[in-house]
RNA sequence: GGCGGCAUGGCCAAGUGGUAAGGCAGGAGCCUGCAAAGCUCUUACCCCCAGUUCGAAUCUGGGUGCCGCCUCCA
């Protein structure tokens, strides 16, 4: 498999440190508002990485970090009268809530910040002890100048950073471009030798990927922004303390825009998770972001959208057979070109298309066609089943076709005999009206040989 | 200003040297009582200019346009 690394701007062959055995870290969410488009762009990114890994037989270690402690919580804490652990764990839930609707697999740990405080704090204290940081009043700042690479990640020769750097009017740093490894906090802090205070942003994931998966990971992905100067940072930190390369595989995933503007919380340009949900189904949303390269950017619209959930619509529409487990599908043409796209750094496009390809042989009666897209789709993350109906749903549907039609219907099953009668009389006009009746209420109808089956749409 | 990326049919999007995957939308036909779904057929010379080459969407140089990062951000 290749993947291209940010790290060297190259496509290179994907060797993990331990055969077989692959860690990946993914920066997760910070939790004090909805996640909008833009997250579940990339977890579902990196879910399908972590799907399509594990498919190849790798055993994975995939971790993806909560951070729970942070400025924008705190504040909203204060500002609801809350505790940041209230406001956290709220949006927590909603965001597993979401997750969990766009079908994006639940990582194998997710470890929160606020529960790896002490491992941060032996990092800083260990950063110090090496002439990486300096303690000012109860905060720490990493040194960044005595990293050398630092600026690689991102590509930016260190003196640009330095005229760029924002400078604050009360500067303590020694150097504009050093961040923050520990902030002194009096109201919301936990102790540590240098008085209560709370952990920068960068250190939690050097921390938690540390203990959680060692000193060196295979993949550390997260969203292009992050490059600079989250993932930078996080080298510096890491490669400082353990005194060893950080991370072999470096990737990120392009942005969604609207009005070919990033979608952003802090322009305010963003369409949440939830509200889509409303309108598309995970599916739907799923094949908007996997048409396109995972690094490229990709435009919203509802228009793209709906384009998606018609794919989506011919792909669920496909012919079903039994799903025969005793078939071997790796001997395929279909199976061959599939790993084949997806080891060329993960070309979900060219994938899709092999998918729809199988769609095709099997409404053609092809046989197994349906099984190797069964698998082949769900290595993407796509799932079969149908949206289920309520039953009170469905009772309300029939009660008000019985209404336009002024019958009294007890089921589907009723209307569809009721139809089959009219016309078996060639009583068109009578089974047409009940058709445009089921149709008004979103049920199709459906006619073939072996009978009538209706479906929502 | 520094760094990185992108420009392919009506829309979205693969393809990185040998004459353009796939999806959506559109058109024609088959199927159907009529539909829906499905099946078949159907629409491109790849932003512009110059160059390299037997041959370029694909490489080189120069334009033009768009986006992102450089500050919290997936």
């Amino acid at each position: 498999m290749r993947v291209y690394n940010s790290y060297t701007n190259e496509l290179e062959e994907f060797k993990p440190v331990v055969e077989n055995k692959v860690s990946m870290y993914v920066c997760g969410p910070t939790v004090y508002d909805y996640a909008h488009l833009g997250h579940a762009r990339c977890y579902i990114t990196w879910d399908v990485l972590y799907r399509y890994l594990k498919f190849k037989g790798y055993e994975v270690t995939y971790a993806r970090n909560v951070t729970d402690v942070d400025d924008k919580i705190l504040k909203k804490a204060d500002d609801e009268g809350k505790t940041p652990e209230e406001v956290s764990q709220y949006w927590y839930k909603a965001f597993v809530k979401s997750m969990d609707a766009l079908n994006v697999s639940r990582p194998d740990l997710e470890p929160f910040a606020t529960k790896t405080i002490g491992e941060m704090i032996a990092i800083t204290k260990d950063l110090i002890n090496k002439g990486f940081a300096y303690e000012v009043n109860g905060d720490v700042y990493f040194r960044v100048k005595k990293f050398p690479k630092y600026g690689q990640l991102s590509k930016q020769p260190i003196d640009a950073l330095e005229s760029g750097a924002r400078v604050e009017a009360s500067d303590i740093k020694e150097n504009p471009l050093d961040f923050a490894l520990w902030k002194k906090d009096e109201k919301h802090g936990y102790p540590s030798p240098w008085g209560k205070g709370r952990p920068g942003w960068h250190i939690e994931c050097s921390a938690m990927s540390r203990k959680y998966m060692g000193d060196t990971i295979d993949i550390h992905a997260g969203g292009a922004d992050l490059i600079f100067p989250h993932h930078e940072n996080e080298i510096a930190q890491s490669e400082c303390a353990n005194g060893c390369q950080f991370v072999n595989y470096w990737m990120h995933n392009g942005f969604v825009t609207i009005n070919k503007e990033k979608m952003s919380k802090s322009l305010g340009n963003f369409l949440t998770i939830d509200n889509l949900l409303e309108k598309y189904d995970s599916n739907t949303i799923r094949l908007f972001i996997l048409t396109n390269h995972y690094r490229m950017p990709v435009e919203f619209s509802d228009e793209s959208l709906t384009s998606a959930a018609n794919g989506v619509a011919r792909l669920m529409n496909v012919k079903r057979t039994e799903i025969d487990d005793n078939f071997d599908i790796t001997k395929t043409d279909e199976y061959k070109q599939f790993v084949e796209a997806m080891d060329d750094d993960m070309n979900t496009s060219k994938a899709l298309a092999i998918l729809f390809d199988l769609v095709n042989k099997a409404n053609k009666n092809e046989p197994h066609a349906f099984t190797i897209l069964f698998k082949l789709a769900s290595v993407l993350g796509f799932t079969f089943e149908k949206a289920q109906i309520s039953k009170e749903e469905l009772a309300s549907k029939v009660a008000q076709i019985s209404d336009k039609l002024g019958e009294k219907f007890a089921s589907m099953e009723d209307i569809i005999a009721y139809r089959k009668d009219a016309r078996d009389a060639k009583n068109w006009d009578v089974a047409d009206k009940i058709r445009v009746a089921t149709d008004e209420v979103g049920i199709v109808l459906k006619d073939t040989k072996e009978g009538t089956s209706w479906e929502t749409k």
